[in-house]
DNA sequence: CGCACCCCCTGCCGGC
DNA sequence: TGCCGGCAGGGGGTGC
């Protein structure tokens, strides 16, 4: 589900209610995730203050008081929502934290692709790897290309790589190369400059139209307020195979690229 | 060494 | 109607 967008919307609607609210109680129902909560996570939280809520790539950082860091990562389904006093115990709510004003933050994932564990502040770059911010202000064309260089892998997968960019997923790599006007299997290592150029404008212009619009519910996504996201009725190629492109009318293409569904127009995008 | 492939897990949808 | 295969926003390990 969520790729930068999404987790950036969460985070942002999460954080006014998170930041300064104190950890008073932690069940963990399941910890068979994509590798198991450790036994001492919920002891590790109990008692902290959350001082900060943002987003790296695509997973959530909360910073604690006690200069240690909550690391979340949603997978494909999963959903972070603060919900007011005790409703019901969901299917696959596996995580849920009370704070000091009686709300409580609920991890919800169908599927358990995701990831939940705490870091102390120094081992957060070597727990979240070495891939870029794609909106960072100094991750333009050129570092871009210097990334690329040598590179013989799909322009596609070379922007879903996370040690390499972190944050774009699936949705975003098809949307980002059609509003570049470049196809998905071009190697990335010979995209030319004005390729680069128009590839780290269009990144830049979809991440930040996606976030305004909420990002983009599929099926599970909803932000921290179990709100939907907007985004995907602006979709240009996901999901759209067979169907007329937008801009030129031409059949929108599918085929797949590092074993992930892509979508391109074969007019649009050379 | 870079990359394609398979797997993890559950749910849903379409076809037979 | 029911079963089965394929597919889904992510990522990591393996082996060529």
């Amino acid at each position: 589900m969520p790729e930068l967008p999404e987790v950036e919307t969460i985070a942002r609607g999460l954080a006014p209610s998170l930041v300064g609210r104190t950890v008073r109680a932690v069940r963990v129902y399941e910890r068979r995730l994509r590798e198991p909560i450790a036994r001492d996570f919920a002891r590790a939280l109990r008692g902290r203050t959350i001082t900060g809520l943002a987003r790296a790539g695509k997973t959530h950082v909360a910073s604690l008081d006690d200069d240690r860091r909550w690391l979340v990562h949603l997978g494909m389904t999963g959903r972070l929502t603060l919900q007011d006093g005790h409703g019901p115990h969901r299917p696959h709510d596996h995580v849920v934290v009370g704070f000091d004003d009686g709300r409580r933050l609920v991890y919800n994932d169908v599927r358990r692709f995701g990831r939940m564990l705490i870091v102390p502040a120094g081992a957060l770059t070597a727990t979240l790897g070495p891939g870029l911010e794609p909106l960072a202000p100094e991750l333009g064309a050129a570092a871009l290309a210097a990334r690329a260089r040598g590179r013989r892998l799909p322009v596609k997968a070379f922007l879903m790589d996370q040690r390499c960019l972190a944050g774009i997923g699936n949705i975003y790599a098809n949307e980002i190369l059609f509003h570049a006007g470049v196809r998905p299997r071009r190697h990335a290592g010979r995209l030319r400059a004005r390729e680069w150029s128009r590839i780290a404008t269009s990144m830049r212009a979809v991440l930040e139209e996606a976030i305004d619009c909420g990002g983009s519910t599929i099926s599970d996504y909803r932000d921290g307020f179990e709100r939907f996201g907007s985004y995907q009725a602006r979709h240009r190629v996901y999901a759209r195979a067979g169907e007329p492109c937008h801009a030129c009318g031409e059949r929108i293409r599918t085929l797949a690229v590092g074993g992930r569904s892509t979508f391109y127009c074969p007019r649009c995008q050379r």
